[in-house]
DNA sequence: GGTTTTTTTGGCAGCGCTACCAATTTGCTG
DNA sequence: CAGCAAATTGGTAGCGCTGCCAAAAAAACC
């Protein structure tokens, strides 16, 4: 199993043929201006401004005269000059704990659709979830003065706070909604997950329930997930009977193992809750080679709801949440510029067949 | 299994104190000014900018003030301003097919630490597999005057090419080498890809192999695979038995689908080839849920080489791409300026459990 | 035809910063 | 302490565009 061969990596190419990267020495070469192009229609620099952004009053014939310029000189407009110049960029930036956990590009993918439509852009940087760094980025972020800035979660430092608050711009948390928003959130609530997740398996009769989930620290809307999970069994007299807390990342591998250890413990446990459907799927290929019959030995429920674990051959317990659409609407709200508010999406519990 | 309840979704919440929104009507209030931190620490303008980029000579004495000045007014210095006045900004551009394929999350997370390394700023858009899309985007990056444009491979439009050209800056293109580079290319060859993984399979004496692909016109690399793959099988005689393409991206849904077609189609192959792993989790769950003994009664082989495949009951037989590498390269080579030229990460092939 | 309106236009002052250059200060040498 | 080199510093002209205002042209009206 798995014998592995490095292959495929051939000899590098040459350099390639000179003529076309000479100019490449200098920045930008030959680049035109909205100037050059007034000058070639015979209009004003105003004018051709105008025509550009479809923004005031000119004649058709102007506008086909400054078209025919444009494409003529093969003018590309410079967005970092007119951002300057006007006020308020068209710039979006997100902070994002990760790119790893499938949850960030989902949210990426569904703001940046309806930010592309709007002529907005998009950048991002990656915190690696710690909140030191999503400091710093945040500070960079800032020195490009966007329309908003995205984060995850209420979670920041004072500085990072201080500083948004400070920058004017929109400030939009995604994907929790357990604290007080700092102007807009877009999400739900991961307490009422994590209630919801242990309300279910108590209704579904499992009473000696474990958990596995990864480094809690960090990811803090786990970490609320979990408590609350344990918070509701306690309250039906059915507390957590064990755990198995890794350090690092979520992941499948993670969570095959997280289970492993968790059941080398405890042998009687009929039911465990993992921090998401990476961490379940682990499980789940761990119950499938060891021969334990899920859910009538084990029970397995993740969270997240991913493709994936709709396609099993047991489709996996576990909570859908709106990923894309937190995305959608967080990027609709900044370009319409709404008020502050705090978005509840909801999720949707799926009964799936492990548990 | 899977019925599904809508929960957890609340009253929206109230808009909030209004005191902390009240400027927010102005696009940026009270913005500090590199003008204004001069005239707070009694020096001049280019001083304050000599220190902030720690570039040209200043005495420590007037550092100090400096940042303190900065400090005590919450300066932010403006990146927009600077790149505008200065020559060639430090933005990059990459313009990927998707987010759903986790393929580009993970390019964009090995560039991404690099990135932000450098103090690089990444800004990305999404084109959906779409070439005319890819034209439209491409152009409006170059409107950020980017150090450099990332794309995937080597299909692009000829208005793509034309632009990207004449725009000066650095094109990077990423994940296919089996092509001319524009200016510098970082992957691998899916072409040699297609090409071991049919090898393999017959090596491993199947004969009667089948494939199970998405749409191939949009995601160019996955039929680049797919050719050779064919060529590599007809040369030893064993040509492709059956096929299945699916409409729409890959997932696992699809895979599964795909597969359930092709076998109620072809009744004898011994293995089938998918255009990557997501598609062949599909296959193989299908093979689970149905009783297919894998890989006696059907191997399965896939491309990619996702840390899933890895903990599947049976290790995925398929080939590991180097994506986060291609990612860290790529910005590498963007931040050192380096020469126009192709760079060949390989790929790995996984031996596996199901082939 | 002469006005009054309305629509189109061009000029130009910045947006906030960096790059260049010249002025000033400091440090040394003899 | 003069005399010169080196280290610091400040002034200022743009970077390419937008926003404002006034001028010019076109349209509408009496």
């Amino acid at each position: 199993m798995g014998i592995t061969r490095v292959i495929g990596r051939q000899a590098e190419r040459p350099p390639r043929k000179p003529g076309s990267n000479v100019t490449m020495e200098f920045k930008h070469q030959a680049t035109v201006t909205l100037a050059e192009v007034a000058e070639a229609a015979g209009v004003g620099e105003s004018t051709v401004s105008r025509v550009l952004r479809n923004h005031g009053s000119f004649s058709g014939k102007t506008r086909e005269r400054v078209m025919a310029a444009v494409e003529r000189l093969g003018y590309v407009p410079n967005r970092i000059a007119g951002t300057l110049a006007s006020t308020g960029s068209r710039l979006v930036a997100f902070v994002i704990p990760s790119l790893s956990n499938i949850v960030f590009p989902d949210v990426l993918r569904g703001a940046s659709a309806v930010l592309e439509e709007n002529r907005y852009q998009a950048v991002f940087s990656v915190t690696d979830y710690d909140p030191g760094k999503e400091e710093a980025l945040a500070a960079a972020m800032l020195a490009w003065r966007p329309a908003a800035v995205m984060l995850a979660g209420y979670e920041h430092t004072e500085g990072t706070v201080k500083m948004l608050r400070a920058s004017g711009c929109r400030i939009v948390e995604l994907l929790d909604l357990d604290g007080d928003a700092l102007d807009i959130a877009v999400g739900f609530s991961n307490r009422a997950a994590g209630r919801e997740s242990a309300a279910f398996l108590l209704r579904r009769g499992y009473r000696r329930i474990g958990y596995v989930g990864h480094d809690l620290n960090r990811d803090t809307r786990a970490g609320k997930r979990f408590s609350s999970f344990c918070e509701t069994l306690d309250a039906h007299d059915a507390p957590l009977v064990a755990r198995e807390i890794l350090a690092g990342a979520s992941s499948v591998e993670n969570g095959r193992l997280g289970l492993e250890r968790l059941l080398a413990r405890t042998t009687d446990l009929d039911a465990v809750y993992f921090s998401n459907d990476d961490m379940a799927l682990g499980g789940y290929f761990h119950c499938l080679a060891q021969g334990i019959a899920i859910p009538s030995k084990l029970a397995i429920f993740g969270y997240n709801g991913l493709d994936i674990g709709r396609v099993t051959p047991q489709p996996l317990s576990t909570i859908r949440t709106p990923r894309v659409a937190t995305g959608q609407i967080a990027a609709q709200m900044v370009v319409a510029n709404a008020p502050p508010q705090a978005v509840d999406l909801g999720f949707e519990l799926i009964e799936g067949a492990t548990a």
